[in-house]
DNA sequence: CAAAATCCGAGTGAGTTAATCAAGAATTTG
DNA sequence: CAAATTCTTGATTAACTCACTCGGATTTTG
């Protein structure tokens, strides 16, 4: 039950970016600075966001990266299924990405009890990550400063 | 975001020790044989479930496992938490084992947008597995078979 | 005492995580 | 055009975790 560095380290980025969103676009090392993230690693997380359409970004000496989609439009679910994959806490109870459990006694879905309890464990997680946007998320954060 | 292995097999060998509750004590081979859990993996899993007062155990020719408490006052969430440790998806929203992440920019608790969404996450999922008891597992799987 | 069972610590191989490095391609400035 | 800056991409790595595995000690029964 364990989220990884990368996803919160993507999550933070997306709220450097969400915060200049409009007004100009940002560097790694700025992006990197802010938030303490190492500038190699964070590359490696800025490039399946923009695969995925959620960020742009331009080479050459002022380059950098910017939001695509607008913040409300992006969840934080959507951000951590694309950096660590599905939310589900077992594969057999997931609905992105239903797996069954190779040594798994029970044939029956319905009758498998770890499914029954890790089910609703899914949906509930799943409830809240898809419905938190990085709107809110920047929300949180300018009340504070 | 995942249920380990360990704490998957726990679950499902205290289910067999539910289902045999009262009648008879099992013995590590019966459970790994009926659950298709590997005995030796099974044996550490045994362990610290017994030192945590779920269950007594007997060594010795007619020895074997046997549930203490009764099934409806042990949670799915104390056994995770035996087995894996918190269920917070991230050290700093854990209540049972609060630390603050050592790299984390954000000094006032209140304004980290990551606890903010995870707070609640935490809360959710652990409200599901404190409510789930053993007996409602097991339930689940009487109807089944 | 011998057989059968749990107890317990240590070890191991594969895989994952969190970075790090280096070479390359695009873009802008001078 | 050349140099500087920045993103792009793939490879590599060190540390750690996961899922077992093993060997030996202890306890109980027959």
């Amino acid at each position: 039950m364990k989220l990884s560095k990368k996803s919160e380290y993507g999550l933070r980025a997306l709220l450097e970016l969400t915060l200049a969103d409009g007004t100009t676009t940002l560097q790694r090392h700025q992006i990197a600075e802010r938030q303490r993230i190492p500038v190699e690693f964070l590359e490696q997380i800025l490039l399946p966001l923009k695969r995925a359409g959620l960020l742009s970004s331009r080479r050459g000496m002022k380059g950098g990266y910017a939001l695509i989609k607008r913040p409300e439009e992006i969840t934080v679910g959507q951000v951590i299924r694309i950096l660590d994959g599905p939310l589900a806490p077992i594969s057999c109870v997931s609905k992105t990405a239903y797996q069954k459990c190779p040594d798994c006694p029970y044939a029956n879905k319905a009758h498998c009890p770890v499914q029954q309890v890790m089910g609703p464990v899914r949906d509930a997680i799943a409830d809240i990550l898809d419905h938190h946007t990085l709107k809110d998320f920047a929300a949180g954060h300018r009340k504070g400063s």
